[in-house]
DNA sequence: CTGAAAGCGCTTACAG
DNA sequence: CTGAAAGCGCTTACAG
């Protein structure tokens, strides 16, 4: 057999004899001349088997099948404005919950042909604009992001260029679509809890200092004032989350109030580190320190002892949101503009 | 100021009066009209602005500022047979080390506009056959795979494509290109080293089986066999990794051979959960039993006790392979076919 | 069920 | 430094 550019050379006659810029790809065309049909039929039988008749449909797939048929979405998305492209902008990749919500989004779109362009904000409005507006020249069928952009200007590009968004895990005001889970009121249910353990010196730590993170503390203390407690000792910072940085904030949090007998780490990472730092101390947890973290990552449940979180439903975030999504780009109206996925405390040995 | 869209209708006479198929877009014509001169000009100026004369620029600029014109890389793709696309294959994005491997390509393609198109094969090599096919419609202008595929049938696909590929983490033979270690070197170098702390009964616990895996099993066992010693008691499953399969495959470890004192677990998470398990069980690390991970993940370094490992280059694998391809993409040859950036074994407290 | 024409929005290849 | 023509490989919108 010959290789396939021989073959298309000897049958393309190269027709006009104008000039033309040969590609060296096997063309829909190819295909059309191979199969004994038009263009158009081709086309049809690719998108819409059901479009043409048996005996055409079968020459058509041998013809594909020989010639090694690879369709230019290029092409086609600019003959029909239609990409099959959607973006997903995510804080970031070293996150794992991310990676989880990325996953949920990838199994809803998959069936559907469409393929994920994936964007990382590096937890900055700035960047999430940039990138916002760059991926608007693939003409993606829709956005999807996590964490939201303050900035109006950008709003307005995407208002006008008619791409629908759908956020995740910020449950937006009405006018938007969302799909998230309240983390005030996870934060709440944290600091209620450690109260209900018997919490007297609860201290926080956190990393990042993302809007997610501080809606968390927000509720945390709202939690603390209810039950007549002021806010305790906190240490901040807005350096990337770590297991490293988690054992120093600890350490800091305990030089600076040496009766803490609770923590609130932001995440399980920060948490994780802080209970190896309590091992390393020497510090007994839950007696001597409570430990509790957020997201309910997969050591959580394994670390010793194993450690009290919030269970984050991020894969099903991406799912949902995606899912969302998808039916805008479809033409539908979904009955609700935001969905609450809710969260789950999951309280276990080190609280 | 009107809205674009009603100036643009203003501004554009219909011309022809053919049948149109108004996409709502600025495009270049748009541009070139508000700017009085040719599209040809306005693509110039946007691609490479030394290529027209000053004041071409300036009104140029203006005019894409004025209407917010969003270049439409599916008609450049089209035109020019470029589509500043890269795939990149990984086998996870839930492991950490491919995490940092497409930060190391982002940052390397990053300037030069490229954008990534990510692709997750699940650590199988069928999916990573389907999805180099599926790629292959974007006509991409490079592939960088971590994990080679042993199809041939893809392969062929790919050379008959003619779009470049570099490997990432698998050194391969000089006919291809590739940028990794030696995952056996580095598997034998933890044996050497076990031996050398003075392990009489090494054991050795696996998930997933993937090929990178059973190339550091097969540098360990040399290192074993060098050394006079048998393999010792080996637990492999093919379920993927986590820090709970780490204990669990501990536990069967120890249940088969009691006396073991010294685990290679074959990545950072399976050892975390092995490090968790012995203080659940009460033994001591490294005096009764020492553990070694592999990759060196962020929590190695805090573990209590600090986890021994091997500091596995993803980032740079990631950023040379990335600039590798990018060489060759620009019709560079570069010197080496494959580059080999090493690993360091990280000695701590576990052993 | 099938096809000829026109167009999507850019860039290449020439020409001046 | 600038531009008119043609083309990239598909799909839309008609027509039969």
């Amino acid at each position: 057999m010959h290789s396939n550019g021989a073959e298309k050379h000897a049958e393309k006659p190269n027709s006009g004899g104008g000039r033309r810029r040969p590609s060296g790809r096997v063309t829909l065309e190819d295909v059309a001349r191979h199969a004994q049909v038009s263009t158009m039929t081709v086309s049809r039988a690719l998108r819409d088997p059901s479009l043409v008749s048996p005996s055409v449909r079968e020459r058509v797939q041998a013809a594909v099948a020989q010639l090694g048929y690879i369709p230019n979405r290029a092409a086609s998305t600019l003959a029909s404005a239609r990409s099959k492209l959607i973006v997903v902008l995510v804080p970031s990749l070293s996150n794992a919950v991310f990676v989880e919500t990325l996953a949920g989004v990838q199994d809803c779109v998959g069936p559907s042909g469409y393929q994920l362009l994936i964007g990382n904000t590096g937890y900055s409005p700035e960047r999430q604009a940039e990138l916002l507006q760059a991926y608007l020249s693939h003409a993606p069928d829709g956005f999807l992001v996590a964490g939201i952009d303050d900035s109006n200007a950008v709003r307005r590009h995407l208002a006008a260029s008619g791409v629908p968004l759908v956020h995740m895990f910020d449950l937006t005001s009405t006018d938007e679509w969302s799909v998230g889970f309240s983390q005030r009121r996870a934060g709440y249910a944290i600091g209620k809890h450690l109260i209900a353990r018997g919490a007297r010196r609860p201290g926080f730590i956190a990393a990042q200092l993302d809007p997610r993170t501080m809606q968390r503390r927000a509720g945390y203390r709202r939690a603390l004032r209810e039950a007549g407690r002021d806010p305790g000792v906190e240490v901040l910072t807005k350096e990337p989350s770590s297991p490293a940085l988690g054992g120093a904030l600890l350490k800091d949090l305990l030089s600076r109030t040496p009766k803490c007998d609770a923590v609130f780490c932001c995440n399980d990472d920060l948490a994780l580190g802080a209970l190896f730092e309590c091992q390393r101390l020497g510090i007994a947890v839950p007696r001597e320190l409570a430990i509790v973290g957020f997201n309910d990552l997969p050591f959580a449940a394994v670390a010793s002892p194993t450690i009290t979180t919030v269970a984050t439903p991020r894969y099903a975030v991406g799912f949902e949101a995606a899912r969302m999504l998808l039916r805008i780009v479809d033409g539908e109206v979904p009955e609700q503009r935001r969905i609450d996925l809710g969260f789950e405390l999951v309280v276990r040995e080190s609280t």
